[in-house]
DNA sequence: TAGTGGTCTAGACCACTTA
DNA sequence: AAGTGGTCTAGACCACTAG
């Protein structure tokens, strides 16, 4: 008596939810032993594969533990299992209010940096690119890309023609490719990132890298956005809570 | 050719990795709609409950997307659908060359910001810890908590024994509770920062806060890490490269 | 209506741990 | 040997989408 989870609810998400709420109040301990499988198949009435599925969602989650041969325990919180999604990164950024202003778009020459990157010789052409994205007129982020010359692609007007911040996500080079690295590192702003950013020269800032390849897994595209510090975080729940669904709050 | 993944791997498992292996290679490409679940029990041999178990896990990684009634569809790589484990963040502090040096330890009455945070009223006591985390001597954290004060949980005997990340990571409000929130921010360090974290005042960094509560939603805990910026960053794999395993590389 | 994915069953057999 | 979780089967029935 206690769960009336909208009766179309999956079983399986049912039991997830049961089991969570045990561990989130405290009846099972972190540490403590679950009950065998074929136990709490009878207490739920359900088969293993059912059962099972439950138990794999709360082991993904972290939550449990299971050890083949001894059984399946709840697990302790350790910071270090914690993960942020990028999407609420950019999620505020979605609506009609964000502007993109192509500052810069032109084929430059290699330089020892952007070639090593994008795997091409020293002095070879590259696309160039640089934007600034703003909301509701004042600057957010700020972006810098390197895009391997290729005359048969027309990677360049398809780039040219991004207006909106989910272009600019899915386009910074994924269209159509199949891997790419990200990474978030914390920076001070030089003197012209700041101005253009509408920040004090040496303010702290994210700096968010990408890099795509192709499917061959040559590079094709390299760059990065800076982003304000005072409009920028990521953040994430631990532990029994169901994860956030949309991202507004 | 190609895959001799050792006849051990779940059957499961590899048809993950042989439908990873065609998007990859180009072979299904965003967009397309695999082959019906029926058509693709027969070319791998399993049955219905067995690739789907693939599906599923494809589905995850944010590689496919199933829809009910339609199909299944390769995805276009999102950059929104990047996710960060915290876990890289602090592996490589795991060895025995972390050193915690404990600043401060004492009880305090709660100000304003205290307070809020952890659901006390002000001027009520709360533990206060500092702690510095070295590597090879190397300054690399400065952390800030604060713990409710509760004479019937030693809570702060414990906490004044952690000398390691690991004990700190997992310690930090986490022993036994169930519920966190984590925030990443980039923040300028204040002078005092700067100075214990040997780096120039103004520096940026990352601030890692975390808060805890105990099984009926209490805040227990509230404090952050402030974290150098040469020596932290985040970073994901995007696509359909399995993921990383150990955190090494 | 035909075809798609989503859920669930009631077992089987295997691998591993503990005693 | 007994008990645990891990994999897998060969179906069934349902919900949804499309023509």
């Amino acid at each position: 008596m206690g769960d009336s989870t909208s009766t179309k609810t999956p079983v399986y998400l049912r039991i997830e939810a049961a089991l969570g709420e045990r561990i989130a109040r405290g009846a099972y301990r972190p540490g403590e032993q679950l009950p065998p499988e074929p136990q709490l198949c009878k207490e739920f009435g359900v088969s293993p594969m059912t059962l099972r599925r439950a138990l794999a969602r709360l082991s993904d989650r972290g939550l449990l533990s299971a050890e083949q041969g001894r059984g399946t325990f709840v697990r302790a919180l350790e910071l270090g299992e914690a993960s942020f999604k990028l999407r609420q990164f950019t999620d505020r950024w979605q609506d009609d209010s964000v502007d993109v202003r192509l500052l810069a778009a032109s084929t430059v020459r290699a330089d020892e940096r952007v070639a090593e990157t994008l795997g091409i010789p020293v002095g070879e052409r590259a696309v160039f690119l640089r934007r600034l994205l703003l909301k509701d007129e004042k600057p957010m982020m700020y972006h810098t890309e390197y895009v391997v010359f290729d005359a048969r692609r027309p990677l360049v007007e398809s780039q040219l023609q991004i207006t909106s911040l989910e272009g600019l996500l899915q386009g910074a080079g994924g269209e159509g490719f199949p891997e790419g690295e990200l990474t978030v590192r914390v920076v001070n702003l030089a003197a012209a990132e700041a101005a253009l950013l509408d920040q004090p020269e040496g303010a702290a800032a994210f700096r968010l890298e990408h890099a795509f390849h192709d499917f061959t897994g040559r590079p094709v595209s390299w760059g990065w956005f800076l982003c304000r510090a005072d409009s920028f975080l990521l953040r994430t729940h631990l532990g029994t809570r169901r994860a956030e669904r949309g991202g507004m709050e």
